[in-house]
DNA sequence: ACCTATTGATAATG
DNA sequence: TCATTATCAATAGGT
């Protein structure tokens, strides 16, 4: 349209150019605002003038809202539009933040199964209530002291017979001054004797709390 | 243009609307381009068709370099578009993606500590080679049986006196058959003597650990 | 900004 | 989706 037709190559002279810009500026303008109503779609337009000045148009106000709608589509529905820098930074950024977001988790998860853990070795002893569970402890970690006992025997060069795994004797190392602790294995027995009708298969920790489940939970099954 | 003229609504008839719309997409394609040949002018377009296709241009092939381009404009120079809620999510997505990649770090940093302080509690054997770390780990396990034994006194309604806390004995619990491994103080006493000379104050784990300081690595400090 | 000759875009139709 | 074409809109050039 117009009088003669331009060639398809910048405008040589500025002021034409600007004043060609001007007029075809609103041009466009008018018939985006015109689509968007006519087909209720959704059009984000940005155009700088070769001045820098900015004239814009979104169908809902808001181009951030064209924009998140387009870095949002799978990569082959991005018809018309090649490689894509942005992408490669803002949505490397977001898929890199829902991995962080994923990786936090599970390191939360195995940071709760790693304090759990600790607690068979040291639990809390205020929380601790029947003495069926402190037995079990008990026997935990007699348990750990007898894996020690035994490195030491090696390193001392001895030969030491263990008959039974789950009878151990410790000697106190640093003090001169020794205290013997005893409870009569009688009473103990009474107490503990809920525990040995209780299934061995992982219980959860609590008043059924076995050996072998404490066992499981050494440092190297986390 | 046309025979006849659209009244400025959306077009109800479905099919007429989609070819309404892809007509006029190509002439707003095509006016976009002229204009950013013609006029040097930076232009970015998206269109959603009203069934969610996609169709863009942008002056310099990267839409991003546009949007780009206008989140950097001040305020004011923003002709006819306001507040800007995109920028506001990327910045808001980078921080909290800088915040994860933190709290990740710091979960990383407590699970390892956590994974450190349940060695001390049953270390990897194969990892320990002289017999003055065996000794405080020894140490250390009595200590915690003692805490145990404590309240199992309590529990038994038994008052036990504990002169020296570091001397313990220890019951094992759950067989008739008992044997007894014993170390004698005077060798041990030989390979731990380079640890009675070691500062007490956190030492790392290794050669020089002290009972203290495995003392420290109770869970509650985790 | 406005005018208007001219060209371009597109609505209706096949 | 593509082609045709009558009609109307956009705009180049001038004022």
């Amino acid at each position: 349209m117009g009088r003669r037709k331009h060639l398809m190559m910048k405008i040589d002279n500025p002021s034409l150019r600007h004043l060609t810009y001007s007029k075809r500026r609103e041009g466009i303008l008018k018939k985006v605002v015109e689509l968007s109503v006519l087909c209720e779609a959704e059009i984000g337009l940005l155009m700088f003038s070769p001045t820098g000045r900015l004239t814009g148009f979104a169908s809902n106000g808001r181009i951030e809202d064209v924009f998140l709608r387009y870095v949002d589509q799978p990569d082959e529905l991005r018809g018309g539009l090649r490689h894509l820098k942005f992408e490669g930074e803002i949505m490397e950024k977001i898929a890199k933040m829902e991995d962080l977001q994923e990786k936090l988790n599970q390191l939360n998860q195995r940071l709760e199964k790693a304090k759990e853990k600790m607690r068979f070795y040291n639990p809390d002893l205020d929380s601790i209530t029947s003495l069926s569970e402190v037995d079990v402890y008990q026997e935990f970690l007699n348990d750990s002291l007898q894996h020690i006992e035994k490195l030491k025997a090696k390193l001392l060069g001895k030969q030491i017979m263990v008959q039974k795994s789950e009878t151990v004797e410790v000697t106190a190392p640093s003090t001169e001054n020794m205290e013997l602790m005893t409870v009569e294995p009688s009473k103990k027995r009474n107490f503990t004797a809920d525990d040995q009708d209780q299934p061995k298969t992982t219980p959860p920790p609590g008043p059924h709390l076995t050996l072998e489940f404490l066992k499981a939970q050494r440092p190297w099954n986390l």
